[in-house]
DNA sequence: GTCTATATACCGATAGAC
DNA sequence: GTCTATCGGTATATAGAC
């Protein structure tokens, strides 16, 4: 999407996100990292200090894309934004059956396992988590005008995301992330200050 | 609350679930159980076969431990469904800022490692999911008529909490439960059917 | 910057005495 | 049913040639 040069740590970096976002940060080894980026392990030791710095930056990177695409997702979808908000948990519906129900939230994975057992990376996925937020109350203050009411929408949003991804994935079943939607719809529809738009 | 027999296997498989929702699955060592069980690694073995069928039994028995636990929860709360549900958020809050954001979902770190890598395990969470989801929507049938309303509001209440304890756990903050709370008491409101006891 | 070889430690699992 | 010793394998990380 953005970056071009497909050079070594880049390769590497996508990699490592690709399999910690699927199957976990502790069961990920390196020797797997540098096999699907058909690198060495030297070349990863070359560019990241160890295995820590590696998933830093993997957090903050991967963050920090998904949470632009998804914004631009709610931007470019339908003018109503209750309308925008029920297309975007439609969209991520059909990208997560298409994966194989494999890759949902970039972060969520390596976010539990780390909550409580290392202070670095949990608040990297932390500082993620509260741009994420941030970004999305921007989003709904369009329509909510009490900027609390906007902040609560934005995490009841990615909350139920967060959620519904988790059980979408396990029950291997698009049912979780579409009912999710229908309920935040509903929310918005209830939260929303302005009501143009909506016939009576 | 339920099991009287302190004997190994409920050692080990108590100190194993406690591990694998703290810190996840792959991070946790039978080493680590042993030594936090008091038990010796060949008693572990003595009673499961391997660590994929500890952790199923931790699964298992987890899951229907903390959905009755909520259940009861809500069924033994204020009389108003609408605000029984806000003060088991708050509840889980509390205990959550209790135990240090360590204990939140006793399966939810597992779910997200093993859904994609590791089939039995993947289907012992979603049965468990599919039992939550269950319960809640008989719950909820008290006070909604229409059944796949009622579905739909036990999923979003159970997505709600899943996506609130990761950021909570993440920000080390109760806000992000606090706020769902609110959010899944305005869902409840408004899709209630019987409004009796609601003030005007 | 890339790659090989290796150090040290721990992993899950097994065998067998008691 | 409990416990010790140990197997083969892999983990992260390092040293150093090229």
């Amino acid at each position: 999407m953005a970056a071009p040069p497909n050079d070594t740590r880049d390769r590497i970096a996508q990699a490592a996100g690709e399999l910690f976002r699927r199957q976990g940060y502790s069961a990920t080894g390196l020797q797997q990292i540098a096999a699907a980026s058909q690198a060495r392990i030297g070349s990863i030791y070359h560019f990241f200090p160890n295995k820590d710095a590696l998933a830093e930056a993997v957090i903050r990177a991967g963050g920090a894309a998904y949470g632009a695409m998804v914004l631009a997702l709610l931007e470019h979808g339908p003018d109503d934004p209750v309308e925008a908000l029920g297309a975007a948990f439609a969209r991520a519906a059909d990208d997560l059956a298409a994966t194989g129900y494999a890759d949902a939230c970039p972060i969520a994975t390596i976010a539990l396992e780390v909550a409580s057992t290392n202070e670095p990376l949990r608040r990297a996925t932390a500082e993620v988590f509260t741009a994420w937020t941030d970004g999305l109350a921007a989003w709904c203050a369009r329509f909510v005008a009490d900027p609390e009411g906007a902040r609560d929408l934005a995490t009841a949003i990615l909350t139920s995301l967060e959620g519904a991804f988790m059980l979408s994935r396990a029950l291997r079943d698009p049912g979780p992330l579409l009912a999710a939607g229908r309920s935040v719809t509903r929310l918005a529809t209830a939260m929303r200050t302005d009501p143009a738009g909506t016939p009576p």
